[in-house]
DNA sequence: CAGGTTTCGTATCGATCACTATGGATAATT
DNA sequence: AATTATCCATAGTGATCGATACGAAACCTG
C-alpha cells in the first residue's frame, strides 16, 4: 500500500513488491491473482486505515460548518502523517495512467467522485437542518471542498507541513460564512 | 505536449510520440536527444503557450484581489479548454513516479513550487501597497491560491466543465475578504 | 521407512521499454 | 555517367515489465 501511495500504481513494479513483502513472485499471485486485484487490495485497506476521519466528520453531530472543519483538518493531518507518503492515495495512485491502465485510473476517479458525492449529501443535509448559509449551493461547494483537499493532497505530497496544510485548510473554511449561529469568532477558531 | 499532458511522463511510450509526430526514432533521437530531454522540451512549451494567463493576472496593475480572480478564472479556462487534456501538465506530468523518474518528478515539483513563490510575491506586493485585508499571510494565503489551483486542475481531469470550476474559484475568492475598497457586492462577482 | 503428492523458489517466459547499429536509398562529386 | 559519400528507416540491442513453468524439497500416507 505505502509503495501505491508513494509511487502510484504503473511506477509500483512487481520487483519493489516484492521485496517491501518478502514474498517470492508466484506467493504474490497465488495470493491476489494480479497486480490489479493487488492495487484494488491495497485500495480498500488505505480506505479502511488511513482516511477513517471522512466518514467521522461527515456523519458527526456537529454543525455543517463543523462537519467540514473536521473534513479539512483531518485531510491536513492524514496527508502528511510521519513516516507516511505525502497526499491521498486516491490522488497519486494514478492521475495519469497509460491506456492499458486505465481501468485504474477510472477507478480512482470513482473514489474521487464518491468522496465530492458524501461532501455533498452532507451539505444537502446542512441544507434540509437550514445551517447552510442561503448563498452557497450543496453541489457546487462540495466541489469546492472536494478541491481544496485534493490541492492539499498535492501541496503535501510537495512537502506542506501539518501546520501549512491547516493554515490551508482554516483558509477555505473562511469561503463558507458563519451564519451568526452560537459559536462567535471567539479565541482561534 | 499533449500526450505527456493527458498521460504523464513515464507512460507516456516512445512508441506514442513516435506515431503522434510522424517520426522515426532515429529522428526523435536526432531533435530532442532523449525521452527526457523531449519532456523538458514540452515543459517549456507548456509553459509559454498555455499558461499565459497565470504571469498577466500577477503583473496586471489591477487590485491584489482582482489580480487573484483573473488568475483562478484563467486556471478554470486553462484546465478545461475543448481539445485539450484537463488539467495542467505540472500536475499531470508526473506526480507520482519511479525512482528512476524521481528526477522528472523533483522538476514538476520545482514549476509548482515556483507558481506558488509567484502567487506570494503579487500578495506581498499587495501588502505592501495596502490592498491585502490585515488577517492574511501572504505565504499562507499563496499556499491557499496554489493548492486551489492544483484541485482544480484534478478536478478538471475528472471531468468537471469551465462553469464548475469558476464556481469552484469563485468559492476560493470569498477566503479573499474584501477590503471594502470601491467595488461593493454588485451584481455577480 | 518408502511412495506419492503437494508446495514453493528459481529461472525464465513473451512483451515492451528506451534507445541504436546497420543496410539501402539518395545526393553530391568528378 | 560512374563513384563516393551521406542520410535515414528498418530491424534489433540489452534491460525490465508482469506473469509462470519446472525442478527440488517437504509432507502426509501406507
Amino acid at each position: 500500500m505505502h509503495l501505491f501511495w508513494e509511487h502510484g500504481y504503473e511506477a509500483t513494479s512487481l520487483a519493489m513488491l516484492r521485496e517491501a513483502m518478502g514474498l517470492t513472485p508466484p506467493q504474490i499471485y497465488n495470493a491476489f491473482t494480479d497486480k490489479e486485484t493487488l492495487f484494488r487490495k491495497a485500495l480498500t485497506r488505505y480506505h479502511e486505515t488511513e482516511i477513517g476521519f471522512a466518514l467521522e466528520a461527515l456523519s458527526a453531530p456537529v454543525s455543517t460548518r463543523e462537519a467540514i472543519r473536521r473534513l479539512l483538518m483531518g485531510a491536513a493531518e492524514a496527508y502528511s502523517r510521519p513516516g507516511k507518503p505525502g497526499g491521498c492515495l486516491f490522488v497519486s495512485g494514478a492521475l495519469a495512467a497509460s491506456p492499458q491502465a486505465q481501468a485504474i485510473a477510472d477507478e480512482l476517479k470513482a473514489y474521487r467522485k464518491a468522496s465530492e458525492a458524501a461532501i455533498a449529501q452532507r451539505l444537502a443535509k446542512g441544507r434540509a437542518m437550514g445551517d447552510l448559509p442561503e448563498g452557497v449551493c450543496a453541489e457546487g461547494f462540495a466541489k469546492f471542498v472536494a478541491g481544496v483537499m485534493n490541492g492539499m493532497s498535492i501541496q503535501a505530497r510537495d512537502g506542506a507541513s501539518v501546520e501549512e496544510l491547516r493554515v490551508l485548510a482554516q483558509t477555505a473554511l473562511a469561503a463558507l460564512p458563519d451564519e451568526g449561529q452560537n459559536q462567535g469568532a471567539s479565541s482561534k477558531e
